[in-house]
DNA sequence: GCCATCTTGGAATCAGGATTCCAAGATACT
DNA sequence: AGTATCTTGGAATCCTGATTCCAAGATGGC
């Protein structure tokens, strides 16, 4: 008997994903939003609350479309650290170029942000970095299964070592830095990591 | 023959500073900065402008008094490592304990913001990588010519990862990382650059 | 002590924020 | 087709944002 939506709120979700990631929550207006989906106050009031509400369906929104699928990648294979590597490449990629450079991370502005005060975004930025690192972690696992790795490698602190480094070339390529420069950052840093390739 | 000031805009943007590095600047009102400084609107406005010019005085701030000071102890002495150590130590004794706790950086925290947006905000932001880079590369010279570093270590690159991983450690920490955890992480990270102790 | 000049208090302004409300429109089952 | 039920449009609400303005107060040189 009832009406429907005229609209597709998962479709919608995804335009409130890029304007919370570009600008942030605070400084993201509902009217940008009507804006930007066309929508209706009412209909989006009605399908997703107010303003946190929808923030944080598009920070969940964000994580399962953006970060899960790279972190899915990275264990897939077991291919070791190629697979880091690639893992890093794909990011500095997305940071510095296309549709969203100088975008940042979502998850990584939301750390910085007042955001951080909400506990249910609190829980969702724990939870991302859970896993970011679990997925180091099984990647470095299998590096050292296949003897990819330097002596004393220790696979847990270098996979919370490489999910800080993540964050930190997300921050700096918010602010435009070369991408040049933050792969040779990544080299180094995989290179201390691995077996040295001739000796 | 004018009247001066009653108040000393020195403190005063001290209290500002707090409140930007907390909260950031679009969730701290002018209202805020009135009540925590105890200060009139008009005496805010007629010393310091409107609220962005008093954001970057207040970033710039926090770089004279909290940044640069750390900065400077990481080279002094030319002592190498020991110093790059000593350098993570504080930075993640001030993130995760006492009144400061949980604040994150300043700097690191305009870097996910809608405030880099700001010319003037990413010029700051730019520097202050560049400062902190040139330091811990610094460090890092002095440990080659000590003979601290591992064979194939580059200083250049080597700085480069500290830097991003001294933002990342910032970041985390804002979302509540445990101290223990961080220590251990930045452990590694200086023992895969160091050489090896007893081998 | 007086006066030119700045500072201060606090109201006033004006824009924009989030959210709510209701009449009008659309839907699908009977 | 009729109707109960949801959605939609858009105005209305109410609050808080930054900034300005002006009268009143304070200062230091004369």
């Amino acid at each position: 008997m009832p009406d429907i939506k005229h609209f597709d709120p998962d479709e919608t979700l995804d335009v409130v994903v890029r304007l919370f990631w570009r600008q942030g929550v605070a400084t993201t207006g509902v009217q940008d939003i009507v804006t930007a989906t066309g929508l209706n106050r009412s209909s989006l009031y009605a399908t997703f609350g107010g303003k946190q509400e929808l923030y944080l369906a598009a920070l969940r929104r964000y994580r399962e479309r953006r970060s899960q699928p790279m972190f899915r990648r990275l264990t897939e294979g077991d291919r070791g650290l190629p697979a880091v590597a690639e893992f890093f490449d794909s990011l500095i990629a997305v940071r510095c170029s296309g549709e969203y450079a100088r975008w940042g991370c979502m998850v990584s502005n939301a750390h910085a942000g007042a955001e951080n005060g909400d506990p249910d975004v609190r829980a969702v930025l724990d939870r991302h970095h859970q896993e970011l690192r679990d997925a180091l972690y099984t990647a470095l696992t299998a590096a050292a299964a296949r003897a990819q790795l330097a002596a004393g490698t220790d696979p847990e602190a270098t996979a919370e070592l490489l999910a800080l480094l993540a964050y930190g070339v997300n921050l700096r390529s918010r602010a435009g830095a070369d991408a040049r420069t933050l792969r040779g950052t990544v080299t180094a840093a995989l290179d201390s990591i691995g077996r040295a390739p001739l000796a």
